[in-house]
DNA sequence: CGCTATGTTGATCCATATCAATAAGTGTGG
DNA sequence: CCACACTTATTGATATGGATCAACATAGCG
């Protein structure tokens, strides 16, 4: 199920976009070599824990391919903190800062994950510059991220925020009628903040605003309609999900 | 009420612990002098918006004395990001990004505020190694510290909520059983996502647990009982507020 | 095909918001 | 220094968004 150590050679014949990443793109190429040679490159079922709240930051990740849902607890209950895509690193802060983790993660679809060293990480960020300052730009956009998501629950009701996240959800398949869900619904809810059961009720209040819905299946009959009750602004809605 | 461009001798005359900043400790004083070049330092009254959600960030700002609080708004509804105090930096992250402000900021308190122009930041930025990765630290502890704010909003509910607050306050007060709320209750409300009825009654309902509360006055008989109520985590209650 | 997890729907409950009235500060100008 | 205006805080009554509980439906999956 895993392969350990991998050349930078092999990762970034394999996975170019891990080179291409904001995050790597313009660092030194023995610096991303030496990244890479204590890489290991492992797959991993759905449903596994790949890093637990509190721990110490060993490994930087990197999903390649699947998703990785990040989530949080508290004295018996848990949300989910997002969810992220390939090809995209998460935990950079922990690393970064040497701190315990904040968030666990697990896969939601068999995934395959880089794990690069921490301390490889921390090494590579002091003596190359350039990819101190890529490192900056991933957390900023990443705390952009959180400020946005935080104010969307601040600010916004429970359908409120389905609204808009359909929206979102929308422009990022390239502003199509039709399309899925990405994630389940039940995640979908602790995502936004709200039970599954309120989730469902939600999607059946937005059919009065030309929101249709069949399983994972989101019809948006009239985008017109639901921005008109979803009043999106671009400081909580552009980009992230 | 301002004095414009203020040499970086001035500024760190008055104010060395701008120079003792975590983000501007390690840099060359070239590059000190070159950001303090360009600085404002203002005084300005209480209530002042300082900056609008949405505004091209054009300075990073310091708060040097008083205290500043960060806000949001949408729709009509507002609520209290975050309050700052001094010494430290705000809108980090939009500076170095280039990107408009999430946030919107207002003195609470009459207030001293370096404003150093983004685009000298950008550029130091770009030069200097020590600076970059002071920024990267500076922006992992206000990623970790959103983060933070998120789970709790999503994991507790309002009287946790507010009985954590009340023991890190105790803890950022070096432990004294009693220790003034340092601002006003509606904007801690804000803050805590409750109205201020419900702080009111919220306050009411921690007499059970040995708290008492006067005007800003707050007394924590048992600090143990409240803790039982609060269920503190590290992972979410160190450090900030 | 049946088992198990996920999703839906309805009934009810509860935490929190809203509305309203009063009290207590806080600041201002005469 | 007081009187007035105005904001903030408290308290009670009520409304409501959303959670919880329960029953059933449905969809994956071995």
């Amino acid at each position: 199920m895993s392969i350990k150590g991998l050349g930078a050679d092999v990762l970034s014949r394999d996975f170019p976009e891990i080179r291409e990443l904001p995050l790597f793109r313009e660092i030194e190429e023995a610096h991303f070599e030496a990244l890479m040679r204590g890489a290991y490159l492992q797959t991993f079922p759905p449903q596994v824990e790949l890093i637990r709240e509190g721990d110490p930051s060993d490994f930087l990740h990197i999903v390649v391919e699947g998703m990785v849902e990040m989530f949080a607890a508290w004295n018996g209950r848990e949300t989910v903190m997002e969810t992220v895509s390939p090809v995209a690193a998460f935990i950079v802060a922990a690393t970064v800062r040497d701190a315990p983790y904040l968030m666990s993660a697990r896969t939601v679809l068999r995934s395959r994950i880089v794990l690069i060293p921490s301390q490889d990480v921390r090494n590579v960020f002091a003596a190359d510059p350039a990819f101190a300052r890529a490192v900056v730009t991933e957390l900023a956009e990443r705390y952009r991220g959180v400020v946005k998501h935080t104010k969307e629950l601040k600010l916004r009701n429970s359908l409120e925020r389905l609204a808009n996240y359909l929206l979102r959800l929308q422009t990022l398949t390239g502003g199509a009628e039709e399309f899925d869900l990405p994630i389940e619904k039940r995640r979908l809810a602790a995502y936004l903040g709200m039970t599954p059961e309120n989730l469902s009720r939600g999607l059946r209040s937005l059919e009065a605003h030309g929101v249709t819905n069949d399983g994972a299946r989101i019809v948006i009959g009239s985008a017109e309609a639901l921005r008109k009750l979803a009043r999106p602004t671009p400081l909580i809605d552009d980009t992230s999900l």
